[in-house]
DNA sequence: GCAAACTCGGACTAATTGAGTCCTATATCC
DNA sequence: GGATATAGGACTCAATTAGTCCGAGTTTGC
């Protein structure tokens, strides 16, 4: 659950290197791809794929090379990130696609449905300017209070922990 | 990044199926497995596992059996699944162990934590009791509003969302 | 004591997914 | 036309997940 795959890793740094350019500037793959030491081919495949989802826009050529189309506030993490992210749903059954045979009777689809809205929501509504920005410029832990109604005291939960950060 | 495992679905039906149980019943690895349909070894792992988490109990023996340790609502949602995770952090590099080579410089692991941890935050928040709960149960609409400051206006993303729900 | 019903837990295999490479075609600039 | 880019598919190898199997230990009832 919820590792990001390298891909996205790679697609957020360089998001975040080309949202540091000046407005006509742009950069190549390859030197995208060294700066941030990462592998070449791949990085241009990423490349591509943040074209097509409308991240960034490229020009061919000797002197081409990729820029955003948007600035880095206008650019949503979970934009960034949903290419490479082959099930971006919590389950598969959120589909709905009749992909599961126990679908009829059910007591998980609907619970899980509403948590994967939830954080999906939550993910889009974040910007690639916040996400990165240093410090307390998240704001996600300031705008949204810690809710209170029957909720699990968090010291009674002292199991393992270990990559829970 | 987050589908759940298959693991931790199956862990989940269980568990709620453990939760409707009266105070001093408790049912077999095999019931459960046929009840929900799902494969009788490997609900035993599960549940196995779930003990070891400390989520439920178990007896052996010829009326031997499953039961949860604690109602419900105390038990974290994060809690079932996390045995069932193996990469629980957002991104490798979050777990400091120095597992990344391009740790010192990086722009990217700063962020990631702070999210990662605002996410577990919220899942070790959500007791099992709340998240299976039909209808409106759930409250975590109802608890965080959208925050307002330089956020993406999320008509302007008009990709995919295949999975997205 | 013994058999039946059950859990325990590791070892093992198969299937899926992810990461990364390679190769060819095409566009642009000088 | 040659140098430098992107475009994009096919491919291989590694890592993870899903699921199975089997032997051992435990409790209950007869
Ligand atoms: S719809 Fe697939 S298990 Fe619930
Ligand atoms: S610390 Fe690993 S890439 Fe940032």
């Amino acid at each position: 659950m919820w590792k990001l795959s390298r891909k996205s890793e790679y697609a957020l740094m360089v998001v975040q290197r080309l949202g540091a350019l000046g407005p006509s500037e742009q950069l190549p793959a390859s030197v995208l791809a060294d700066d941030g030491d990462l592998p070449r081919d791949l990085t241009a495949k990423i490349l591509q794929e943040l074209r097509q989802a409308g991240i960034v826009q490229s020009s061919r050529g000797v002197a081409g090379g990729y820029r955003l189309v948007r600035p880095l506030d206008s650019v949503a993490f979970l934009d960034v990130v949903r290419p490479f992210e082959e099930h971006l749903g919590l389950a598969d059954c959120v589909d709905g696609d009749g992909g599961c045979k126990r679908a009829e009777g059910c007591t998980l689809q609907g619970p899980v449905a509403r948590l994967n809205h939830w954080l999906m929501g939550h993910l889009r509504g974040l910007s690639m300017a916040e996400f990165v920005g240093p410090g307390r410029g998240l704001g996600l832990t300031v705008d949204m209070p810690q809710p209170s109604t029957g909720r699990v005291s968090s010291d009674r939960l002292g199991s393992v922990r270990r990559n829970a950060l």
